[in-house]
Parts: structure tokens; C-alpha cells; sequence
DNA sequence: GTCTATAACCTGATAGAC
DNA sequence: GTCTATCAGGTTATAGAC
């Protein structure tokens, strides 16, 4: 069977590339890809993606920065609203991300993997870092905690709601799950995660 | 500067090679290796590669057995030690791991995301899978625990262990920690891994 | 703006001398 | 076993017709 068109065909052709770029990029990273196949996937001619985007490389940092917003754009609102308890940023934490993430799921190992390979490069994307530092949560958990570096415990929050979806393909392909079974796993943890970390949180 | 050799001098050619390959293909990942990145690596001519492993995929797939083995293998002995109870079972999980990574910081990110470029092809080395889920820390928490799926709580724990490795770049990038800092941290999680997670055991 | 054809370069692999 | 030189094929990017 021939491969097809997979991108809608009302989108202007920019956005076609774009839209193609994410699903290849995603999936395969940076060093796999061709730009063919971004422009089979949407259905366009070679050329098209250096008249609108010059190189695959600027392409890619295109797509890299929307990808980096999305997974790290979900938190920083959350950890820095000082209205919220601490308590309640934990579970708006998990069901954020797990909704996020459910739509999404190679997004994390994506980002991740490919930040990697070049840390510095996206360095200026990523002052999240310093926003997590001194963010609403971090003070809370000062508060509560005296004995543990926050980070411990926001590390630990983090690596509980992103870490099957990075862990997901190997979980799927060993047969510990099929997709759906993984699929109703992470919409428990939204539920789970909550009670999980407030136990951590009073722990001694 | 030149480039220069990295691979000590009294290996043998063929194990230079692995030792450069290990190195290359872990840092960069397969799609982003150059064979000739390896060749230089190890201080030696770009036809030894082939004369050695015929290709860089033959030579990949010794290195990536490798590295599963020695990412899964950590777990396995442990999770299947009927003569262990629970609670020292996370004990082991977290010293074991986190010794392991701190050697090793990027290898999960490598093995993950090497695994969702292909997952099948290296399904039956993932025989893990059903190993995890019968193991002897499966039918401990079933004992104490009825209402959770035991595979939530195994995947917290590896979350809580292995996540803080994937995301090592991010977190060193951002300017959240430095490298040392970070470290000690990874070591304080040996002790504060099992003391959350045996509160989550007890969590209602 | 969109296409075909092709240039320019890179990469894995091999031939053949030593 | 090890090296240099080179091939064959693939990939990004562009030129130029429409």
C-alpha cells in the first residue's frame, strides 16, 4: 500500500508542514528524521519545507520550543499560584499532567531525549528551573518540611506522573499491559498520586 | 584542540571498540552516531568497525543488549527474592539503582528512548515484563494491599528512582542544581525513597 | 507558491596496499 | 590486523520551470 497524505488538507501549507514536522519529530527525534519524511507525512513536495522554514534544523527548534511550552507550560501555573494549597497543587499537578500527557504521550521521552543531546542549546528555554526554585510550592513545602531539600519532593512528585509515559513503550512492548489496561492505569494515578504524596509528605 | 584518543591503550582493538561504541552510541543514540565518531573514539580507522561487526547496526545491537541487561538486571534478582520482605525490598530497589545510575546517569534516557524507536525489535530481550508481574514484590503488596494494582505501586518506585536521571539534563541545564549538587542529592534518595515509600504502603 | 531535477555534501561500507 | 582511498547510496538544500 502506498504511503498517504495524513495531515488535514484545510490547513494552509505552512501549517501542514508544521503539523507533519510534530508527528515525525515526536516520534522519531531529531537525528532519525528525514525531511522527507515530514513532507510525505504532509503530503507536500521536498522543497515546500525549505521555502517556508529555510532548514530542517530551523524546523525542528519550531517545533522543539512548542514541545518544551507544552510539557513544561502545564506546571509552572500551577506550583506558582499562591492561592492554592499545597495539598490541591498536588492533585492538580497529577490530573493536569496525566490529561495532558494521556493526549500526548511521547512528548516527555521527546523533550527529554533530545535535551540530552543538546542541554545548552534550549538552556534559555528553561528558566523554569529558577521558577520551580522559588515557586508558591516550594515555600509551602518549606513549611510543612524543615528536614527535606523541596526538590526531593518535587523530583518525586514529577517522577511518578511522568515516568510511565516514559517507561510506556517498554511496559506495552513486554507485556505487562496492553495499551488500554495502561490507558485506565493512568487515569487511576490521578487519584492514586494524591493520596500517595500526602502520605510522603507526613512521613517520618 | 584536536580531538583526541579517549579509550585506554592496552585494550584489545575489538574492545576499544565496544568501549568508544558504548560511549558514542549511549551519548548520542543510534540515529545521531556516526560510525566515524566511534573510529575516532577509540583512536583507531573507520574500516576496523566493519572488519570487527560487519555494521553499525550489528554493533549497536551488541551494545543496546548490553545496556538492557544491565538496566533490567538490576531490578530482577531483587523483585524475584521470595527470602526478601517488601519493606527491604524497596530498600535494595533504591541503592542498588541509584548506585547503578550514578555510574551511569544516561543510561536509562538511552535505553527508553532507543526502545520507542523500536520497540518490538527488541521485544524478547524484555521478557522483564513478565517477570515483574509475578514476581515476589507483586505477591507481597497484594498481600497488604488489595484495593491497588500492585503494577501502580512498582511503577512509582521506578518513577521515584529512575525519573531523576532522565531528567538530570534538564534540571542541571536550568540552573536548578550543578552536577555535585545533584549527586548528593541522588545519594539522600537512598534513604528517602524507602522511608515515602513504605508511607505510601500504609496510605488510605 | 509549488513542483521537478539536481547540486553539494555526508555516511556506511569496502577494496586493496602494507 | 590495520591503514588509506574510494565507492555507492542517501540526505539536505537549492535552482529554475511553471
Amino acid at each position: 500500500m502506498a504511503k498517504e497524505q495524513k495531515v488535514a488538507v484545510d490547513l494552509s501549507t505552512e501549517e501542514k508542514i508544521k503539523e507533519a514536522a510534530r508527528k515525525v519529530f515526536t516520534q522519531k527525534g531529531y537525528a532519525a528524521t528525514r525531511t522527507r519524511d515530514i513532507a510525505e507525512e504532509a503530503g507536500l513536495n521536498l522543497a515546500l519545507l525549505n521555502y517556508y522554514f529555510r532548514s530542517k534544523e530551523k524546523l525542528f527548534e519550531i517545533i522543539m520550543a512548542e514541545k518544551m511550552q507544552l510539557l513544561f507550560g502545564v506546571i509552572v501555573p500551577i506550583v506558582n499560584d499562591a492561592s492554592i494549597k499545597l495539598e490541591e497543587k498536588i492533585e492538580k499537578i497529577a490530573v493536569s499532567y496525566i490529561n495532558m500527557l494521556t493526549t500526548y504521550p511521547d512528548l516527555p521521552i521527546f523533550v527529554l531525549s533530545e535535551l540530552r543531546n543538546n542541554p545548552t542549546q534550549f538552556a534559555n528555554k528553561m528558566e523554569v528551573g529558577k521558577l520551580l526554585k522559588n515557586s508558591s510550592l516550594v515555600q509551602q513545602f518549606k513549611e510543612k518540611r524543615q528536614d527535606i531539600n523541596p526538590l526531593q519532593f518535587l523530583i518525586s512528585i514529577l517522577g511518578m506522573v511522568i515516568f510511565p509515559f516514559v517507561a510506556q513503550p517498554v511496559f506495552i512492548a513486554s507485556g505487562v499491559a496492553d495499551e488500554k489496561q495502561y490507558k485506565t492505569m493512568m487515569e487511576e494515578r490521578k487519584m492514586l498520586i494524591p493520596i500517595w504524596v500526602k502520605a510522603m509528605l507526613k512521613a517520618k
